[in-house]
DNA sequence: TAGGCCATCTGGTCCT
DNA sequence: AGGACCAGATGGCCTA
């Protein structure tokens, strides 16, 4: 069994096997991302009904239901010593990996499920990176957050909106409503003072 | 330290 | 049957 826990060692995807906290570097972030393409692309030899030739591809799983408790969040025990030398970030997430790849049938299923969840989680959040960049933000804001991001992104399209049907010059509508107050203060979770005076760092010309 | 935000896992449901 | 989607649970990180 320990053979199969280190098959992701061997074609060196372990760094990209880490299960626990997401690490913010960009790089990595492409890495996973990667991976995750390619291990989805193949998840149809992950079968865990299906088998190489006559042998199953995974022999030595014997379907005990006890073991789905290991798996469970929380139940993150240590089954070799992780006490020792957990200064090192590395070590500490190569175990990990290690500790949930799954060896029985219902844990590989389950596991291809958490890599397309993973890899689906991504591509929205992605496309979250992708609406942050047309959201009018102050050039000192820290990164909106997921809610604040789509409720920025209605208002926004709520006042491009008011500017249109106004007919005005965009600029000057924005500086008017920075004197006088928004007019539609209805869905107003960003108000007034909120949303145009982001909008009075957008270059109109 | 509490609360907000986030990533991940998980099981249920729907769809192809 | 398997994948996509969804919501709840959980734990980690960060900040006020």
């Amino acid at each position: 069994m320990e053979d199969m826990l280190f098959d992701f060692d061997q074609d060196g995807t372990t760094d990209f096997a880490i299960w626990g906290q997401m690490d913010p570097n960009f790089q990595f972030q492409n890495q996973l991302d990667s991976f995750l393409l390619d291990y989805s692309t193949a998840s149809g030899q992950l079968s865990p009904w299906s088998s190489f030739g006559s042998q199953s591809m995974f022999p030595d799983a014997q379907l005990t239901l006890t073991d789905l408790d290991v798996l469970s969040p929380g139940a993150d025990v240590c089954a070799e010593g992780e006490s020792s030398s957990m200064d090192d970030p590395l070590e500490v997430a190569q175990r990990r990996a290690r500790r949930l790849v799954p060896h029985h049938p219902y844990k590989v299923q389950r596991h291809a499920a958490n890599i397309r969840e993973r890899k689906r989680m991504l591509s929205i959040n992605s496309a979250f990176e992708e609406l942050r960049c047309h959201v009018p933000t102050f050039p000192y804001e820290k990164r909106l957050s997921k809610i604040d991001t789509l409720r920025l992104a209605i208002a926004y399209i709520d006042l491009l909106r008011e500017i249109l049907m106004s007919g005005c010059d965009p600029k000057s509508y924005v500086d008017e409503c920075m004197k006088n107050g928004y007019k539609n203060q209805t869905n107003a979770i960003w108000n007034t003072s909120d949303l145009t005076a982001r909008l009075s760092w957008i270059k109109w010309d």
